[in-house]
DNA sequence: TAACTATACGGAGGCTACCTCCGGTTGGCA
DNA sequence: TGCCAACCGGAGGTAGCCTCCGTATAGTTA
């Protein structure tokens, strides 16, 4: 009879210091996660995020549920960063400088996504839908921008960045590979910036 | 130079009980990873193998030593099987066998794949050398009986066949993929046959 | 065949991590 | 200010990790 349509009962807001506490938690096991791989200790994240082990299980019942989150977490982090950048830069530096932060995040991440798909769970085809989507559209966002003011040529699809950045990446998984990604990361911009309206 | 792979001069051959234990744990270890992964309990292991775990960790000091090892075992069951094969079948059937094989033993060793070359230690890029090269010279022999009999065409080179078959069970991940793999090979295969000096 | 010993076995034990459960605490609201 | 639903935290029982060392035995020698 609570005639509130409350739809999403489960999802009822975080009182604040829950909200705080899971903020933190998803921090610290994103770091775990990349010094010591998904088997990092559940005990160690609550201690780095200075919570009881009771709190961390309580906002992710299971292992799983936590490197799913830190996941969706780091895209997302890495996707605001974008629209932060354009704020503060120019929108072809901005684009340029998105794309270094992308292999940074693929390198701590790599491993993450891995052991996701893994699971072979298809409840994360969601997961990596709703993440293709985000990065699909902050790379869109800072396309149209860059193309806007002429510093990069106007015909560049985002869809094949996305493709040159997942293939940069995936160059190999020697030791180095995060220069050697840099350093074609910067020859596509140079042909980005090739030819285009307004050269700086 | 003494071959990396013939550890004989540098180990001291094992005592019969040894070897077979030894042998016992690779075997239900290989299982036990199939069935939860690499986090599977070496307790259980050696449970399986009806050892103690004292004697597991003997043979394999770390887990990582025993997933490799599995690993590596598993490779050599699979290509023993292309030699056994051949000398129980046709030769164009006995490579049509042996690669419907290899699809299942992809599906059971994918996962310790991926965990190996998640462990980012260049130690790994030994065993892979080691692992290519095994079941390249399986196919290899597979083919060149197949081609001596005229049953395939002459002209097949076998190191297309294994980037064939990896191709093919890169398909998907999704459910069914395995399926979908052996009809892709029975494809292959009819491509073999086709033209080929000695039809069936 | 018997005695010998290098080699291997097995599991107890100390430790850490997992996960649950519940008494105590607190943010947010009336 | 006072109330209480929501949240916190950690004790505790279980299970797995790995080491260590006393016991058993395969293979050898006399």
């Amino acid at each position: 009879m609570s005639a509130v349509t409350t739809p999403d009962a489960a999802e009822r807001a975080l009182r604040a210091d829950a909200k705080r506490n899971r903020e933190t938690l998803l921090v610290c096991a994103g770091q775990a996660f990349a010094e010591h791989g998904t088997a990092a200790s559940l005990e160690d994240v609550a201690r780095r995020a200075g919570v009881g082990i009771g709190t961390l299980y309580r906002h992710f019942p299971t292992r799983d549920a936590l490197v799913e989150a830190a996941y969706r977490h780091g895209v997302e982090g890495l996707c605001d960063a974008a629209e932060l950048l354009l704020t503060e830069q120019p929108p072809d530096i901005a684009l340029e400088l998105w794309m270094l932060d992308f292999v940074g995040y693929v390198a701590t991440k790599r491993g993450l996504a891995a052991t996701l798909k893994l699971s072979a769970d298809d409840s994360h085809t969601e997961l990596f839908a709703y993440v293709h989507e985000r990065i699909r559209a902050a790379i869109k966002s800072l396309v149209d921008a860059a193309s806007a003011t002429g510093r990069i040529r106007a015909d560049v699809d985002g869809a094949d960045l996305i493709r040159a950045l997942g293939g940069i990446c995936m160059v190999s998984d020697q030791t180095g590979w995060q220069d050697q990604a840099r350093r074609l990361i910067s020859l596509l911009m140079d042909g980005l910036r090739y030819g285009a309206p307004t050269p700086a």
